[in-house]
DNA sequence: TTTGTTGTTGTGAATAATACACTTTTGTGC
DNA sequence: GCACAAAAGTGTATTATTCACAACAACAAA
């Protein structure tokens, strides 16, 4: 280490710093979105709902740490989208610390083949839908941290083409507006939204179509091309 | 503290994390919109210009931080706006240990008021135009963040009325332009925008002309209608 | 009073957003 | 095979919004 760097001995020294990473994971389950939830093993918290996360390690991103925790406290290890949010650094937050915590936003496609598990951390893992939340841990803390990340949703899903992400890799533009009507919790019109969605080219047909109640509907994948995204991950 | 908490003491112990907040700072000077730069006192980057910043305190949070290492490094102390970007988690950043940083911006309506002054951490402080910046220290780093912030910048000029607390308390809607110019870095048609300007009621004019070259202009204040906000700190 | 400089004002075309209801295609039960 | 249920699919008229574009007015300096 080359000289000159006496401050930033000092201010290493006399006191710890630790960095979790919360994640906020949602998900279109039985037209609804969803939000997956640990119930928590230790203090702070005990017994009570909580956004999965945890401490980031010496050896890995933010990101690196995001994913991981998700994996240990819920098995999901695949998921198709992932954003920061924002960084919460007041001084008492934690009674554990100085802690300061990243959220990020999770985007998860086919929930359904998620095994979700007990862990060293949490009893259990849990979806559940946005308008049905539990009281969660942390006092208001990540009640505002999860209606946050709603919130940035919202906005994503008006000027991107993530909506498709949380798709399975077939679906009907039915489908597709009802995920949309649980984002923005309000009903679309179906030929505004249809004209809307194949002007943009998000989604292509493909060769195929459902096969279930009532009229069979065209089958649909996400679109190659990208929209223009103004975020750092977006 | 309660028990429980063993996993928390196991992750405290045996390494150290250290979390900067760096701070871009934007005003309008000379009809150009300008970044506040400071030369590095000690390394890595020794005298080269870098983006204002230094390490949080246990005591303070990461605003508080924000705005303690800008006032240290360039004698600002008051901005009308501040808002985080982004937080950097990569593990091998910096040279000089695991640090994550956490990006700000900030907004400063009367620049030519501020002394800027050289300080422990900066040989010097100084305002560059977007357009002609310097090479900057910590790699690309920085200048990634610098670019980022512009991106941001336009976008809440598009969304929100940020615009007017780079003014100066009493402006003219053509000074008000010239900065939509520079931020965007194109040209706005005049009356289109006057237009929209006032029909979006983000300015109130006051009983009183600016006495310049060519016909007076009218003078204008910020209006009291906030628009509507979206992100966190936006 | 002329010239230079800047502020102020309006209109028409193109595009995008919104509101709104009936027909088509399938499967099922009689 | 006919009536029904269920969901998919489709078009048009109206209203906002955006955009492109140019003449005139107020003042100062010469």
């Amino acid at each position: 280490m080359p000289k000159n760097y006496s401050k930033f001995k000092k201010i290493t020294e006399n006191w710890k710093l630790l960095i979790a990473a919360d994640i906020v994971v949602f998900a279109f389950i039985e037209n609804k979105l969803s939000v997956l939830l640990v119930e928590r093993r230790y203090a702070p918290g005990i017994g009570q709902w909580a956004i999965p996360g945890g401490f980031v390690r010496e050896d890995e991103s933010l990101e690196e740490a995001a994913l991981r925790e998700l994996n240990e406290e819920t098995g999901l290890s695949r998921s198709s989208y992932l954003e920061q949010l924002y960084t919460f650094g007041e001084v008492k937050r934690d009674p554990r610390g100085r802690v300061i915590s990243t959220a990020y936003m999770v985007l998860v496609s086919e929930p359904e083949k998620i095994r979700l598990k007990a862990s060293d951390d949490a009893i259990n893992a849990k979806w559940f839908a946005i308008s049905g939340l539990p009281t969660l841990a942390f006092g208001k803390s990540h009640k505002e941290i999860l209606l946050y990340a709603w919130q940035r949703l919202k906005w994503k899903f008006e000027y991107t083409n993530v909506a498709v992400t949380m798709m399975h890799p077939e679906f009907t533009l039915t489908e597709l507006q009802k995920l949309y009507e649980s984002v923005y919790n309000k009903n679309i019109d179906k030929r505004n939204f249809r004209k809307k969605i194949l002007s943009l080219d998000l989604v292509e047909p493909i060769d195929k179509v459902s096969q279930e109640l009532g009229r069979p509907a065209q089958l649909y994948k996400a679109g190659t091309k990208k929209l223009k995204i103004y975020n750092r991950v977006i």
